[in-house]
DNA sequence: CTATAATTGGAACGAACGTTCGATAAATCA
DNA sequence: TGATTTATCGAACGTTCGTTCCAATTATAG
């Protein structure tokens, strides 16, 4: 983890902090939990429109306490966006270890991305939707995350295009399918809608079957779907 | 279009013209060419993030002159917003009339969808990005259109499921397509990507496909989703 | 305990925000 | 032409913005 190392200590605090073995320190857990607020309030009134102050009240902090903690209101989001989208990223790869069937692994996939979406929906709302409000320093190592995760993505299906012999534009499917995940943070109502193993499967089988129906050689649009090849 | 007839005068110019029978006036033609200029600035900066002058400077009118022309910022959204989402509506809902066959209906749906997204790219991230940035009259009309819009497109998934006795749920389904749709203002590159009509072909071929497997009964792929943790 | 470092809050900074006002210029019509 | 509406402008209003400074408080170490 090592997340203190990551973030910027502001002035006053800027000594290096002698034996800390223990594995998060107070500065670290307080922090944590002004981030944790943070998103919400990002979440909910999108980062322009939240102030400093209404970070101020939702945390019970006082105004110069976040600077403090954060340099500046911007780097609150960087930090926000690279733990989420680093923390995916990791339980990816964790998931996808030892299993080596295409089909399963996208589905895995897109049930690692879908289970983490829903379990930090506001944190992903964020990512998702301030993903340029960051300046050229700190938007570009989000940036090369974010491009790390797309590159996995069509490795996975271009794998699978392999092994069944399938022909079609892995571009347009991943965007297709990115588009398909993300899109549930304006709809996802939990007392409403199914949790993450079921829209996983449900979303899988549209997609997996989408494109699995793809057989090399002509795109038909009439229901041809068992020439697989 | 009786466009005038919309759009809140100041209190300046709050008298009713009188016989103004030509399509628009002088009056109609600045608004619309500061609201399309006001367009590119929400696309690039968002609506929280654009300030006044922004559109000011953009527009070459002066702080106070937009004000005679809109009454607020966010009436200014709100126009925008409106006129973008009953065009589309409209344009649906002409090229809708005389086509029966169900596949063919969906089709035109999307194709519908991204063209006028691609050709007013700008206009609908604004849309898309900024749905909640309307206050409680204002935001309550446009999704009043959003919802109309969404149901379309159930009627539309429906009599498809009906015809081809399929079973899926719907609600997944229409919010799946919607997201691959949506999603593309977030990564549509014209200099790079296919155009509308193809894009339309090739997410209508992974969409169409993938709930049209899903045949009544079961709707299994043959792996079981790994263990959901 | 005292001394030192870590943490907090109050008050203020200049800048930018959305909006308003009153005067002026341009267009329209009698 | 003069009278009247329509359009545009510069300057300012009060508020809120992100950020800073500094004194006061609390925790930790010797």
């Amino acid at each position: 983890m090592c997340a203190a190392s990551n973030l910027a200590r502001p002035a006053l605090a800027s000594r290096l902090r002698p034996r800390k073995p223990v594995a998060e320190s107070r500065f670290d857990r307080r922090q944590a939990e002004i981030l944790k607020h943070a998103t919400e309030v990002f979440y909910e009134k999108g980062y322009e429109g939240a102030s400093m102050r209404d970070l101020s009240r939702a945390t019970d902090t006082s105004l110069a306490g976040l600077y403090y903690y954060f340099e500046s209101k911007e780097r609150l989001l960087y930090l926000i966006q690279k733990h989420t989208f680093t923390t995916i990223v990791e339980r990816l790869k964790e998931r996808l270890q030892g299993v080596p069937d295409p089909e399963q692994r996208i589905r895995i996939f897109i049930l690692n991305h879908l289970e983490y979406f829903l379990a930090n929906q506001k944190a992903m709302k964020v990512l998702s939707h301030e993903d340029d409000a960051l300046k050229n320093g700190f938007g570009q190592e989000i940036a090369g995350i974010k491009r790390e995760y797309y590159r996995i993505c069509v490795d996975l299906l271009e794998k699978f295009k392999e092994a069944k012999a399938l022909e079609f534009k892995s571009r347009i499917a991943v965007l297709s399918l990115f588009g398909m995940m993300n899109w549930i943070y304006t709809w996802h109502n939990p007392r409403v809608d199914a949790n993450a193993a079921e829209l996983a499967r449900q979303m899988g089988d549209i997609f997996l079957r989408g494109i699995l129906a793809a057989g090399p050689g002509k795109a038909a649009s009439k229901k041809k779907p068992g020439s697989a090849n």
